[in-house]
DNA sequence: CCTTTAAATGGAAATAGTTTCCATTTATTC
DNA sequence: GAATAAATGGAAACTATTTCCATTTAAAGG
């Protein structure tokens, strides 16, 4: 994930052992996390962290491009890897709903700047929910 | 609304005071409303209203197809009125930043039961945000 | 109408996710 | 190794949302 560690730095912040082990977290489970789960994880990595930490660090990683944030209706919030951060062309995600793996839908056809309905559109939401290729067999 | 009267009689809910101001208050303005606002709103009309009954009626509301809840990323929930109720075909919808006017954007090419990067749809959500035209007139 | 009954309501309190505050620690730069 | 801005953790504050429960009410059937 050296490709993450640049786009921390690019953006000007530290690249600490918190950080590291958040992205670790996210490389090694196809699945995104909420907040609270993702402090479980880095307690038993590497002690205690406090939730305000995990809840700044997200949206640090996020704003940064290395993980981005589901959409959802949910109470809770999720965050998922980008996992071709920086070099994707435009495109959205499908959760499984049974295993929660996430993978990339291409071929959006919205962009920022174009007419849609008579608005200038500046941006959107897209994203799925499905059941993996995977999941289909076992069940 | 006869229309939202009868999806609410349809689904088995009755025809409250409070249920018929609540679609009086969306149907006089074009922009989503949050919960509190329409507690806000609803005092005004016809006296005191707990808030409780507010988020009750409003997922009642649009579990019955009379409203809907928009996608996005703040804290706070935002309901908005299904202009077409139950003869809608499948659509979304864009969301002025300026005024808040809501209007139709058709032409999904997503169904349930699609094959889509190797998953089998279940279901999506697609917002959009922009200027609309009066906006962008008068900026 | 009048009765019955399940649903709706409002207020208070509980929940829970998220953010703020601040003193301390630490990654980074020179 | 020193200087500095950023990051951290704990406690507390915030706030949206939900739960609980006693009371009221819409709707259906006599």
């Amino acid at each position: 994930m050296y490709k993450a560690y640049q786009l921390i730095r690019n953006a000007g912040l530290k690249l600490t052992p918190i950080r590291k082990e958040i992205i670790l977290i996210f490389e090694e489970s196809p699945r995104p996390f909420t907040p609270r789960e993702v402090q479980n994880l880095v307690q038993k990595r590497i002690g205690r962290c406090g939730l305000p930490g995990i809840y700044r660090n997200l949206e640090a990683l996020a704003g940064c491009g290395v993980l981005f944030r589901l959409a959802g209706f949910g109470r809770e919030r999720f965050y998922a890897l980008c996992r071709e951060p920086g070099t994707d062309p435009h495109h959205h995600h499908i959760v499984c709903v049974s295993c929660g793996k996430v993978a990339h839908v291409d071929g959006c056809r919205y962009h920022e700047g174009m007419m849609l309905g008579g608005y200038r559109l500046l941006s959107h939401i897209v994203q799925f929910e499905g059941v993996c290729a995977n999941c289909q067999e076992n069940n």
